[in-house]
DNA sequence: AAATGTCTACGAAAAAAATCGTAGTTGCAA
DNA sequence: TTGCAACTACGATTTTTTTCGTAGACATTT
């Protein structure tokens, strides 16, 4: 089964993601560089995650080295799909729409999209 | 400032949204429809809504009639931004390329991306 | 008029998330 | 060897979200 990370929780994976394999005091580092947080929130919050299934950690001396569980991808594609479902009522296309439409997208991104759905009509 | 909803004020709103405006009744009796809830949960839901400012009503007889104050454009548009911004990095063409990838999309809703597409790349 | 049904209001509890203080361990430096 | 720094564990609290019971008001039905 599939567990949704929270929002917090979502802040540490993509830590995780980035950086790979990681201490607590690495991901609290980084994270508090943009949000006011203590550090044995970021602690409990890995520990929790934890205990749910979503990091692997192993010991190192006196630490522990977190990896996140989930893929990124994977991940990405089921806050996606969700998202779609309750807030665009499954239409993937509509929701396209809207981020194109209002959000700034480079020529280049624009021609990568347009290579996509090139792909996807001929493998119909 | 903007107010996120919550997954279940999304519910109503979607509903509120397609139907125009309800009575805490209709909106009910559709949630209950594909979920196991009580009607003072929803009634509740409904009343803090209001409080936050997120739903207008007017007195009808007995009962309230209620009308969504977020346009459902402006809030995907904001659960759509959020999502870009914490799970893909910024990065809306990444994320619509996920969408697209995993998603089933007809050939008719490919064309309209196409030419929305198109519009971007002209109105450069 | 009494009973029944349909509303709202409101308080409170339950559940889920996030936050942080304190205690205890261990390594390292003075 | 004493003290400081860096960790983890853990409990507790706070905040947010969700849920629902109970009570009171007002129609409608019998």
């Amino acid at each position: 089964m599939y567990l949704k990370p929270t929002d917090s929780e979502l802040e540490i994976l993509n830590f995780l993601w980035q950086a790979g394999p990681s201490t607590v005091r690495a991901v609290h580092d980084a994270l508090s560089a943009t949000k006011d947080v203590g550090y044995t929130t970021t602690l409990k919050l890995m520990q929790i995650m934890h205990d749910k299934g979503l990091l692997y950690r192993t010991e190192q001396g006196r630490s522990h080295i977190y990896v996140a569980l989930l893929g990124k991808e994977e991940t990405q594609q089921n806050l996606l799909g969700k998202l779609v479902e309750t807030a665009f009522q499954g239409s993937a296309a509509q929701m396209v729409m809207q981020a194109l439409g209002n959000h700034t997208t480079s020529k280049e991104e624009l021609d990568e999209i347009r290579e996509l759905l090139n792909n996807l009509e001929n493998n119909r």
